[in-house]
DNA sequence: GGGGAGTCTGACCGATCGGCCAGCTTTGAC
DNA sequence: GTCAAAGCTGGCCGATCGGTCAGACTCCCC
């Protein structure tokens, strides 16, 4: 069983950050998963964080791969070779993703915010033009519900826009995200 | 000065949670932002989480608004109320997306991420389709970025598309998001 | 002046966390 | 068989956290 104590810690590690967020996992939770002690955990890696670094390590690499290749390319084709380096850098590590975006997951589920759940949900639906919509549309409406939310929130720091211009932009932006 | 307690730890509680996150806020940090006992904030909030409950108490109010106009509506009608009312929520309540996303933010800042950020900057520049671009395609880049991580990661729940479809999916809705 | 309600505080508590360490057991080369 | 290295563990530590509590202070009504 315990043939790759190493590996084994970091797929312990990767499932539990996934569900319960990075600081939510104690690596008491890690070493009751694997089925060893939490001072093992500390002979194989430094420390928690190194266990972080060991798994998101390939996400970073790969990201600069991206950022090197796009160094040299300018309009329509760094767009283009962009959207899809990007693409499938999430793709590739959606587990990965996932645990960067779990700790946000987590707030959604706090007590302070209660049934925002399924009110998403059903945004996504009316987003995506019905319960029953297409799974090409129900991804466009997620993008929305990201793309939106990221967007509006960063565009606060920088403030070349007014309200209105940022709301416009948004509502265009994400119509033509859902192919409106 | 202290006038209003209660709406003075809101206020320096929001600040906090924007910067730090809401699990890497303490009460003592909010106390020491207000200029008052641990205790104090004690007094006047029966616990940490009713403080971020009272924060976002409008934010899922006006969710639950926009998600009743939703209940009734059907096709076009709803798809064009459901972009403008999440647009105008996110808006409206801009810090307290932000406060959400933050733990988010906060984990980009792992020592585990290295200079990611900067990457990430770069990336939206060539999304934009380059480093002058206007505002309006800058705004299209950060919901892509957004979007395709948001969607990405939670088409792993529903897996009724291969991989190749989720891609294709995904690259189309991210050019279209750019107008491209 | 008396006294009650509202406000505030320092000291303290139990729980949990990440991390450290001395020492035990297992393994494998010689 | 020997023995050193590798692997592993229980127990412990200091720090930090959210939360409690008895008491002190202020203000205002009588």
């Amino acid at each position: 069983m315990a043939r790759d104590r190493r590996g084994q810690i970091l797929d312990v590690a990767a499932g539990l950050f996934v569900v319960t967020g990075f600081k939510g996992t104690s690596l008491q939770d890690i070493a009751n998963g694997v089925g060893c002690s939490k001072a093992s955990l500390l002979y194989h890696f430094s420390g928690k964080d190194a266990i972080l670094t060991e798994l998101l390590g390939p996400v970073t690499a790969e990201l600069a791969e991206l950022d090197a290749r796009l160094a040299g390319l300018d309009g329509e084709e760094a767009v283009r070779i962009a959207v899809e380096g990007y693409v499938d850098l999430v793709l590739r590590f959606r587990r990965e993703v996932k645990i960067l975006l779990d700790d946000l997951e987590q707030m959604f589920r706090h007590p302070a915010l209660g049934d925002v759940h399924q009110m998403v949900d059903r945004l996504v639906d009316a987003l995506a033009g019905g319960r029953s919509a297409d799974p090409a549309a129900r991804i466009a409406a997620a993008m929305v519900l990201g793309g939106v939310a990221v967007a509006g929130a960063r565009a606060g720091e920088t403030a070349d826009l007014t309200d209105e211009e940022l709301r416009a932009a948004l509502v265009r932006g994400a119509l033509r995200t859902l192919d409106h």
